[in-house]
DNA sequence: GCCTATGATTTGTGATCACACTTGCTTTGA
DNA sequence: TCAAAGCAAGTGTGATCACAAATCATAGGC
């Protein structure tokens, strides 16, 4: 019987090669349009054009239509009256919002994983606190996009151990709305001598290393509130100089 | 100087037309298709196929795809390795974390409008109660559809007042994906003597003109959970019937 | 000089076509 | 008789075209 011998073959074969994944070109340009904009490389009220994106992408017009139709059914972007997309613009109400539901919905993913989490995951979220810590010891020139990237994956590594299938892309979903909010505060804090994140970090990791859920939430909405009330006094300071002006 | 003249012209025009608005047939399709969701006329596991719902519709595949790429996004559907479409299918897990997810988000909502609602919005929803008494009391055999957009309007009416532009739209996301579940779980209620749902709105409205946002939280999770209780029983001696067989 | 109207350009939307992949059935060969 | 190869129908994806609406600029009139 040849059969067994060459399914045998076959995976052998399977085992050594690497599954080639067959991304469209369409989920590409999402992909790419999420992390501009949790990246904050948009900023707030910038008009965004099929065109002007599909040539910027180096494609056509089909997959980026396709991908802004789906930021904007999340909120990520904004459909104007005239059919035109712009990233949505920041208002007090809006920061506010926003803070509320990331404090409600990613508290209550952090208290679950606090219950979840195995010492396997626990090491891992630590590590990535001493990385953290690296990075800032080096001070290399601040490299603010490096700090976002670490800090989402941080807390994304946290949330993924809430075992809701549900809670996580809403949360995915906040962050995309806040990126360009949340960007504009992050450079002023560089600017203005920012104060440090990595205790709020070392605290969500403490409480969650001892399984207190209630602890765990609690740093962690410290630590999303902080740049949310930045924006939030600068915002205020900025139109009160406006209506002094 | 007539200018003014025709701008009062202009307005008492605008006064008497209703806006006549620009939905694009994309709208349309989404907004049937998401209709067609919550009110469960899709079963879970269901295959969609492009085509097959542009010939339904009777339009392109253009305006189809987009939409389903939309309701993709916010996992109302669920898009299969094979690339083809189909609504998500029934889990004893999905079911526990949906309604988690939607007691902590709803109940959060409720719980912002009841501190909120002025005694005209309190009226309205009130009203509502008396409709739904109203369709009871005729008993004319049981029309669930109606009832299901009665029970859609009521909360929605509520959720309106939370003031949060961000809650809202997570909350018809949460809709649309127990859609499909809920309404499994309601056909077998009006099979087995439903219990009266009434009962449970009267407490929200109750706890909403006193102003007692607990109350009102409480009462909506239990309002919420019932369905989703029963489909979960459902669910289980299912399973076990189907070990025993 | 400022406002209004007319034209050109840009932009979103929908339809159609071409292509690649999947799926299911039929046919063929051992 | 059964399994594998091959063929055909169906399906998603991306590109291009046609059209309508919006925006902007320029010219004309008060």
């Amino acid at each position: 019987m040849q059969k067994a011998a060459i399914e045998r073959n076959n995976e052998t074969i399977a085992a050594q090669l690497t599954p080639v994944g067959r991304e469209t070109v369409q989920d590409r340009v999402y992909s790419e349009l999420r992390r501009a904009l949790i990246g904050g490389l948009f900023e707030p009220s910038q008009v965004l054009t099929i065109r002007g994106l599909a040539d910027a992408l180096i494609t056509s017009t089909m997959p980026v239509r396709e991908a802004l139709g789906r930021l904007i059914t999340e909120k990520a972007l904004e459909a104007l009256p005239n059919r035109s997309v712009r990233v949505p613009p920041i208002t007090l109400e809006r920061i506010d919002d926003l803070l509320r539901a990331r404090s409600l919905i990613e508290g209550e993913a952090i208290a679950l994983a606090a219950t979840r989490m195995n010492s396997r995951q626990i090491a891992t979220v630590e590590a990535m606190l001493g990385q953290w810590d690296e990075m800032r010891a080096l001070k290399h020139k601040k490299d603010i996009d490096r700090e976002a990237t670490l800090n989402q994956s941080f807390h994304f590594e946290i949330y993924r151990c809430c075992g809701s299938a549900v809670l996580i892309p809403m949360i995915e979903s906040l962050w995309l709305q806040s990126g360009p909010c949340i960007r504009v505060a992050i450079y002023a804090f560089s600017d203005a001598g920012e104060v440090d994140t990595a205790h709020y970090h070392r605290s969500i990791v403490a409480a969650l290393s001892r399984q207190d859920a209630q602890a765990a939430r609690e740093a962690l909405v410290a630590d999303i509130s902080r740049p949310f009330a930045f924006l939030r006094d600068k915002l205020q300071s900025a139109s009160k100089e406006g209506l002094r002006a």
